[in-house]
DNA sequence: GACCCGTGGGA
DNA sequence: TTCCCAAGGGT
């Protein structure tokens, strides 16, 4: 490419930036976490939004990111706050680690940074829970930075316009230069927004709008009218399924439940004491499950069988109940009133196991 | 790069 | 029902 095609090239991007960017302006939506426009952003709000829309809906985290405003209005206040309210109020959201990164990046910004947070792609990349797309959404939307921000909805829209035919998650690296093609230095976290959005309303995975969208005249895929071929991906793997026998163990209007261990699946959480969870043709019988009964009291079958699926596997699990003579005291056990089950925080899955109980 | 890590909603 | 996907990060 010879410097006048080149040039050709960036002002025609410059057009497409401008083109999508009054596309946002006409349709951009009001969120929680979304300044007004012309308004900057407040850093912490952008944050805790940023770290709860990873792998989430924007739906589902509306209620929580005003659950944690409400509860802790800065950065300084979630810091203070002992990490289990913190993994409680998370409760439902999941990837927990998230939860626990979460807390102790408010205590780096609060004890490294003096409460405040670094303005860099490269310093927020180096917080806990913060990578690639969280630095880059920061830095853009809070700080005016002109990075480039790829998540699921741009790879979408990028592989499109330049009909990347590399596949994911291989072709990172290819599109998120082609990302960095298009970004504008002008609000930069406008752009990053509208992308998203464009990505979510216009540019579906299945039959996208392309009469909606605003940039249709850029795109190369839209031109080919192979649209859903892109992103291309690898093939995923199949689930297995594992199973486990839970335990429902009660004393005097309260029932036993589990720490977890900091480390690994729903980690720091609370739950129901259980079998392993292991892959497996049938249910663990009595000789199994009687090695791992929290107590020696009469266990009986309880009806009905609880199914969930997490990322990489699908889980049934049966329940056993009994009464306990004692609130006896067990290795990361702690008793807790059945009627304020919910102020504990399970996990869904155990609240699914625990709707079985007699 | 491959694997681990939740959940809910839509097609 | 089953599959896919959603503003990914850590190891």
């Amino acid at each position: 490419m010879n410097q006048d095609n080149k040039s050709e090239f960036t002002k025609c991007m410059t057009k497409t930036a401008k083109q999508l960017l009054d596309w946002y302006d006409r349709n951009r939506r009001d969120l929680p976490w979304r300044a007004a426009h012309g308004e900057s952003a407040d850093p912490y709000h952008v944050w805790l939004s940023e770290i709860m829309l990873q792998q989430t809906t924007v739906a589902t985290v509306k209620g929580y990111f005003e659950k944690f405003l409400t509860r802790w209005p800065s950065v300084d206040a979630l810091a203070a706050a002992p990490q289990e309210d913190v993994l409680q109020e998370w409760a439902g959201l999941g990837y927990y680690a998230r939860a626990r990164n979460l807390h102790k990046c408010a205590q780096v910004v609060v004890e490294v940074h003096q409460g405040s947070f670094p303005q860099t792609e490269e310093g927020l990349k180096a917080l806990p829970g913060i990578g690639d797309y969280t630095g880059a959404a920061i830095a853009a939307i809070a700080f005016g930075e002109p990075a480039a921000v790829v998540d699921g909805n741009v790879e979408r829209v990028v592989s499109r316009l330049f009909r990347v035919t590399d596949a994911l998650p291989g072709a990172k690296k290819v599109i998120k230069a082609h990302t960095a093609e298009i970004t504008p230095t002008k609000r930069p976290g406008d752009f990053a927004q509208a992308m998203m959005d464009l990505g979510s309303g216009v540019c579906t995975p299945k039959t996208p709008k392309c009469l909606l969208c605003p940039i249709r005249g850029a795109c190369a895929a839209h031109e080919a009218g192979d649209m859903e071929r892109f992103p291309v991906k690898a093939p995923k793997k199949a689930k297995p399924t594992r199973r486990a026998i839970s335990f429902w163990l009660e004393h005097d209007g309260h029932v036993l439940l589990e720490r977890r261990p900091q480390k690994g699946l729903l980690g720091g959480m609370p739950g129901l004491f259980s079998t392993p969870w292991e892959e497996r043709p049938a249910f663990p019988a009595k000789e199994e499950w009687l090695t791992h009964r929290p107590s020696e009291d009469y266990w009986k079958p309880v009806e009905g069988m609880a199914k969930h699926t997490f990322t990489h596997f699908h889980l049934e699990t049966k329940l056993l109940a009994a009464k306990a003579d004692s609130k006896l005291n067990i290795e990361n056990g702690f008793w807790h009133p059945v009627a304020d089950l919910d102020a504990v925080g399970l996990p869904t899955v155990f609240k699914k196991i625990a709707v079985l109980r007699p």
